[in-house]
RNA sequence: GCUCUGGUGGUGGAAUGGUAGACACGAGGGACUUAAAAUCCCUUGCCCGCAAGGGCGUGUGGGUUCAAGUCCCACCCGGAGUACCA
């Protein structure tokens, strides 16, 4: 019997569904259908980062992550493992809206679509998913938890003290009784105010202060607003002055924004980096990001008016005795009161112009120096030297404290600034002690951390480091300033001008944010009819008619009952993408609790991910949402584990791979095969479907169907053929390189898309795709198919033996380190050895089988149950290597002389060095090397290599 | 600019300091067949040579080592991240 990819896997996708083979039950949990299963198996989680349904649907970039994971997956099942393997949906976005507004159709409409056609593709895979534990974040009943949890954070501040958040109400509880005192908090900015003064605030300013704290706040600040989009963004959703969605233009405006005070987790995000398992380069993306820097907060006083100072952040303090002028950004706040009067028109028209300025038009003109002098001077505490204060935008407002001490000499900005507006620039660090040269002279300032301090009053002479703690000690025994770490960390803007994201659950009474009681979550997102912002610019909620809280009745009510005595206005923005899916991964440790988040023992059992697989382009966004995200439910006492994500994997980008043809310029009709093409200048190259190539070969006849324009094409073959050129680009319809993972199940069956897509290189590495190479493997599975047809009870041999038992081990190592490409390799080998052994002998292929069976289940599954186990494969037993069937007795050693292989000798496994070369003394090949020379040194590593050195 | 990656046949890739190019694809040749599909066999890094054999080869140049694709230094090229972060 043939292999019928195509009658079994359907086949097999049924029964394991009909026999819920892939439901997995939490340890002890009976909320479980079967009462739980208390089994004494280690747990082990395998997670994927769940999708976007687009309406694209998937292409065959997509499963190649899931497919790695499922692997891995199925593998800790066969060992022993009790594996949570789930999937869901990330089912808020913008596309769906984009969609909704050019269309009319309701997101909810077009997102479920996507999800019906998502599962499909992926159920032709055959995945291990247990789909029973399903989420989307757009399921009210998921939902209700991101806001829940943003009620949380909405309820707790951090304190920098304990290091974790801690209830609102304990610091309410701090002000009443001490006012600000001793208190160190995260907050948006430094307050300062007694119990008494707290005590008798009213309700409405005591709000306002403790949104200063919150973790969920609601602050005026500077946000990236994207007017195509409608709406605020957060800073990994910005790259290059456009938004990464629909790369529309972004502009910086001052709004009233919900933000989440991720910042302050800041440095626990980069202490944690060293307890997990991630690769170095992802590690240093979200360092990077995090950009934890170490320095000095030092108070520069005015000079005129001494009564005023400033504040200014440096990573050098040791340069402070080279510090010629001071720069504050175009939007500091001292601006209006320092500049003096003759300046102030000069000044004020910067500032505009400087913040209307685009996010864009900022970033593109960095070289562009620009700035303006306020007249004002400060004193350097240190040297009592006046020095002028300028204005520029190249301090940026959200970095430190939005002002710098400059120092052009040791600073490339500063020193560009410092040469544009003619200022003194001095030397005081150099690399050699004591040498100094004119800084006049200079093409560039001299940046680096090396060296020794110069010109530098007490700390002259010093390494730079040294300098820099001299410096410190000096400034904060005169009460001027303090060592300090900042971080280039961002707090997360989380509100979204849109409608398909999860409403707030806040009200607004008097103006002042309220939470719903959170017996009342879910707060559904309300019915619009058009998704469009408002008139009057309020977003899409705003046209929602059913949008109103009634205190009293404790449910959301029509808009026109707002009286604002029981009835208050909802929130109009939304969340953004990034919350729902920065908890999916704890919510399917127990995705059916409508009581909790997730269970304490489902959470306890669980514990965290041991495998995450997802793309590198979630380095800065979501895997740093996620990372806060679990924290905080750590430091409520949610999560058990600091960390969510142990280990993760990368996988690499699947680029696409184009095919072109080559239309002839001198005549429209005529196509020449690539071959044939003398200059690229006389043809012009068309992308053409790589669907209608095979092996670089256009089917000619495809081709003329494929357009109209080209129904009545000529080409100009090679040896018959029509070659066509190609290129790795992405992966896009435009390109028409598109790869529809369908299709090759259709053509190959899901086991060999499986296998190919790991034959194809490297998980993690990015890689053309190329469908060249698939029948190679559907090849192989077929030979492998072909030695169950002469299936035998005899035992096997010892050779026969041998070959299954290196197959074990390579295999078993090569998964435990994510190598699946060799993987494919070694099973190739293997029914290619014992194709030629015409070994059928289930002695050796039952096992076998096994270790196919997380790579190819559909053929393994069959197989297994014709070798005659009524179980699933699934539940096998994974193959223990017998190092006994390995030993060899006799080694073929590589003969090295001076380094270079020449040839290989036969030579037991026991012998000694002495043996080794007395016998290849012996050979005629290796008295023709020797060249009758006795050898100076012999390298002699056994069972590895010998190397005589002549 | 900075940080991280990667650079090996016609192609995808293998080689965890020890025979570079495993395993595939493609290409060429052959067997079976009326023919095709399927299957099987041989050749296939480059150069010299009929062959036996030899030389050269992992981006470039140095170095460490008995031995380097692998380790170290410098440089060149591609990809990704980030970008006035004081």
């Amino acid at each position: 019997m043939d292999y019928n990819f195509s009658e079994l896997e359907p086949r097999w996708q049924n029964w394991w569904r009909e026999h819920g083979v892939y439901h997995v039950d939490n340890a002890g949990d009976a909320s479980r259908p079967n009462g739980g299963n208390a089994s004494p198996k280690p747990h082990y989680y395998v997670l994927d980062m769940f999708p976007y349904p687009s309406g694209a649907g998937l292409h065959v970039g997509h499963p190649l992550g899931y497919i790695a994971s499922d692997i891995y997956a199925r593998y800790k099942r066969l060992r022993g493992y009790n594996v949570l393997h789930p999937m869901g949906y990330d089912a808020y976005g913008l596309p769906a809206e984009q969609y909704a507004i050019q269309t009319g159709q309701h997101p909810a409409v077009t997102t479920e679509k996507n999800i019906a056609r998502y599962r499909e593709q992926l159920d032709k895979i055959g995945f291990s998913f247990d789909w029973d534990r399903e989420v989307r974040t757009c399921d009210p009943k998921y939902y209700k938890w991101t806001q829940w949890t943003f009620l949380q954070l909405f309820k707790h501040y951090y304190d920098n003290t304990a290091a974790k958040a801690l209830p609102i109400a304990q610091l309410e509880a701090h002000f009443a009784k001490q006012g600000t005192e001793g208190l160190d908090a995260a907050c948006t900015e430094e307050m300062h105010f007694t119990a008494a003064e707290w005590n008798g605030w009213d309700a409405v300013k005591r709000s306002q202060v403790l949104m200063n704290y919150r973790l969920a706040y609601l602050a005026d600040t500077y946000v990236n607003w994207c007017a195509d989009l409608g709406t605020v963004l957060a800073n990994d959703e910005v790259v290059g002055g456009l938004s990464v969605r629909g790369g529309y233009p972004v502009e910086r405006k001052l709004m009233r924004q919900w933000s989440l005070r991720i910042s302050a987790y800041a440095q626990r995000l980069v202490d944690g980096l060293e307890q997990v398992d991630w690769t170095d380069s992802l590690k240093e993306i979200q360092r990077n990001w995090i950009g934890r820097s170490e320095g000095a907060a030092v108070w520069f006083p005015l000079s005129d008016k001494s009564d005023i100072s400033f504040e200014i952040f440096t990573t050098r303090p040791d340069t402070i005795f080279g510090v010629t002028f001071m720069v504050l950004c175009p939007e500091h706040e001292l601006i209006e009161q320092i500049t003096t009067p003759e300046k102030r028109d000069e000044v004020m028209q910067y500032v505009t112009w400087a913040k209307n300025r685009s996010e864009r038009e900022r970033q593109a003109e960095v070289k562009k120096v620009s700035g303006v002098f306020t007249g004002a001077f400060a004193v350097n505490p240190l040297t009592e030297e006046k020095i002028p204060i300028y204005v520029s935008d190249y301090v940026l407002a959200g970095y430190g404290t939005g002002a710098i001490m400059a120092v052009p000499a040791h600073d490339s900005r500063d020193f560009a600034f410092a040469r544009h507006f003619n200022l003194p620039i001095r030397q005081v660090v150099s690399l050699e002690k004591g040498v100094t040269s004119d800084p006049a002279t200079w093409s560039e300032s001299l940046d680096a951390k090396t060296g020794y301090s110069v010109n530098s009053g007490f700390v002259s002479g010093m390494k730079v480091k040294e300098a820099m703690a001299a410096v410190i000690d000096k400034i904060e025994e005169m009460g001027i300033g303090h060592r300090t770490v900042n971080y280039r960390l961002r707090d997360a803007i989380f509100s979204r001008q849109r409608y398909w994201g999860e409403p707030f659950p806040i009200y607004y009474k008097g103006g002042v944010p309220c939470p719903l009681p959170e017996e009342c979550l879910p707060l559904e997102l309300p019915e619009v009819d058009d998704f469009k912002p408002t008139a009057t610019g309020e977003p899409p909620l705003g046209h929602a008619k059913k949008w109103a809280w009634d205190e009293k009745n404790r449910c959301v009510v029509e808009k026109e009952k707002i009286d604002d005595v029981t009835v208050f206005p909802l929130e109009l923005s939304t969340m953004p993408g990034f919350a729902g899916s920065s908890g999916y991964y704890l919510r399917y440790m127990d995705p059916g609790n409508d009581k909790e988040y997730f269970g304490k023992d489902a959470v306890g059992y669980w514990q965290n991910v041991d495998l995450y697989v997802g793309g590198a382009e979630h380095g800065t966004g979501h895997l740093i949402y996620a990372r806060f995200w679990n924290k905080f439910l750590y430091d409520i006492g949610l999560a058990v584990k600091e960390e969510p994500f142990q280990k993760l994997i990368n996988q690499g980008m699947i680029q696409g791979r184009s095919n072109f043809v080559y239309r002839s310029k001198a005549d429209n009709n005529l196509f020449v095969s690539k071959g044939l093409v003398k200059s690229m200048d006389d043809v012009t190259p068309i992308h053409v479907d790589i669907n209608i190539v095979d092996n670089d070969v256009l089917d000619v006849e495809k081709f003329r169907q494929w357009r109209p324009e080209f129904a009545d094409a000529r080409f100009e073959l090679e040896d018959g053929k029509y070659v066509c050129g190609w290129e790795v680009e992405k992966m896009s319809k435009s390109m028409y390189n598109v790869q529809n993972p369908d299709d090759l199940v259709a053509r190959y069956g899901a086991d060999t898309l499986r296998l190919y897509e790991m034959f194809l290189g490297p998980v993690e590495q990015a890689k053309p795709w190329d469908t060249n190479g698939i029948e190679g493997v559907h090849r192989f599975l077929k030979k492998f198919w072909r030695l169950f047809e002469g299936l035998s009870d005899e035992s096997a041999a010892k050779e026969e033996l041998k070959v299954l038992h290196q197959t074990i081990k390579k295999i078993t190592d090569d998964v435990e380190r994510f190598s699946f490409n060799t993987c494919v390799s070694t099973f190739m080998i293997c029914a290619n050895t014992l194709t030629d052994m015409k070994c059928g002998k289930r002695e050796v292929l039952e096992p076998l089988v096994v270790l196919m069976a997380p790579f190819a289940p559909h053929i393994a599954e069959e197989l297994w149950h014709q070798l005659g186990h009524e179980e699933s494969v699934c539940d096998a037993q994974w193959p223990v290597c017998d190092d006994r069937y390995l030993v060899e007795d006799t080694v073929k050693y590589p003969v090295q002389f001076n380094g270079k292989m020449r040839f290989t000798v036969d030579l037991p496994a026991t012998c000694t060095q002495d043996e080794a070369i007395a016998a290849i003394k012996a050979m005629p090949e290796g008295q023709k090397w020797m060249d009758g020379k006795e050898p100076r040194k012999v390298i002699f590593v056994p069972k590895k290599i010998i190397n005589i050195v002549l």
